[in-house]
DNA sequence: CAAATCCCCTGCAGGC
DNA sequence: TGCCTGCAGGGGATTT
């Protein structure tokens, strides 16, 4: 999945072409486990209304309407949001006209291999101006849609930790305290963090010279220090190279991400450690796979 | 409580 | 070529 980096790029995309754009209908699969919501409900509940903001909180994408509804998204370990190609000029055109703050170029439209709505498309958003629709397309379905009443709240987001972006020592450090769990688990524990995932968290260890497998508890203030530091270093590296693109996350466009070449340890094992050489060893945490160097990280 | 396990779902790579 | 197994950016429910 997208992480952190991901999914605010994907989040910085697309929203310029849901601003304050009428819903006129939205197309959905059948029920399943992706609609938290009933699609029927989620289709009924958006119709007319528009979008505001689109904010983010760790990974889940917030679409805060104009009626004080919000519409939950996230996207899983396949989950793709995008816009529909504008293939005729008409669609174009029609975008033109819609009252958009920042107008997406032209070249953003025009790129190869851009993700494209087939069945696994969940959710089709069209707007009244007739211009180019916003797609949800998830493979796997681990990606969600909740839509939230004015003032509902949800448990998945209000029990969210601090976005990782924002992550302090001091939070860090007040997590560890008595917990025998591996730190690596700690860092995917979106309570105590949102937005780190498995490849950030590996990354992050290694740039802190933290091995993976140490025990939360035995972090020393010290270390805290450099873990939070290397934690937002590491995504603000990745979101400036535009997320990491392995397997099938693209960007909205259908351009890559640049970050998985700087990775200095995820999906790196039996290669020699960027800094020392020493062969990357390859480990299960939590059920995760884990990636460290047994020499770098203490 | 915290920690570990299992499960949701689909597609792909690699081994035989 | 084709089948089979393992593995994958996530997280929630359940068990221990």
């Amino acid at each position: 999945m997208p992480e952190l980096p991901e999914v605010e790029v994907v989040r910085r995309h697309i929203e310029p072409w849901l601003l304050q754009r009428k819903i006129s209908r939205v197309r959905t699969t059948p029920a399943s486990y992706f609609f938290l919501t009933p699609p029927a409900k989620l289709a009924r509940r958006l119709q007319g209304r528009s979008v505001n903001t689109l904010t983010r909180h760790g990974k889940y994408l917030i679409a805060n309407l104009d009626d004080g509804s919000r519409l939950v998204l996230h996207l899983g370990m396949t989950g793709q949001l995008f816009v529909e190609c504008a293939r005729s000029s008409r669609s174009v055109a029609a975008v033109k006209h819609a009252p958009h703050k920042s107008q997406p170029s032209e070249r953003d439209v025009s790129s190869g291999s851009r993700p494209q709505a087939d069945l696994h498309t969940h959710l089709q958003i069209e707007f009244a101006d007739a211009g180019p629709k916003v797609f949800f397309r998830d493979v796997r379905k681990f990606g969600k849609a909740l839509w939230l009443a004015p003032k509902e709240t949800d448990s998945r987001i209000t029990r969210l930790g601090v976005d990782a972006l924002q992550i302090t020592a001091e939070v860090l450090q007040a997590a560890t305290y008595a917990r025998s769990t591996a730190i690596k688990s700690l860092l995917l524990d979106q309570t105590v963090l949102a937005g780190v995932g498995n490849i950030y968290a590996d990354e992050a260890l290694f740039a802190a010279r933290i091995n993976p497998r140490r025990a939360a508890k035995s972090l020393t203030q010290a270390e805290c220090r450099k873990l939070a530091k290397a934690i937002r270093r590491v995504l603000e590296c990745a979101l400036r190279r535009g997320g990491s693109s392995i397997r099938d996350y693209v960007h909205p466009d259908g351009e890559g991400g640049r970050y998985q070449t700087q990775h200095k340890v995820y999906r790196r094992q039996g290669k020699p450690c960027r800094r020392c050489q020493t062969p990357i060893r390859r480990v299960v945490l939590g059920q995760r796979s884990t990636h460290f160097c047994p020499l770098c990280q203490i």
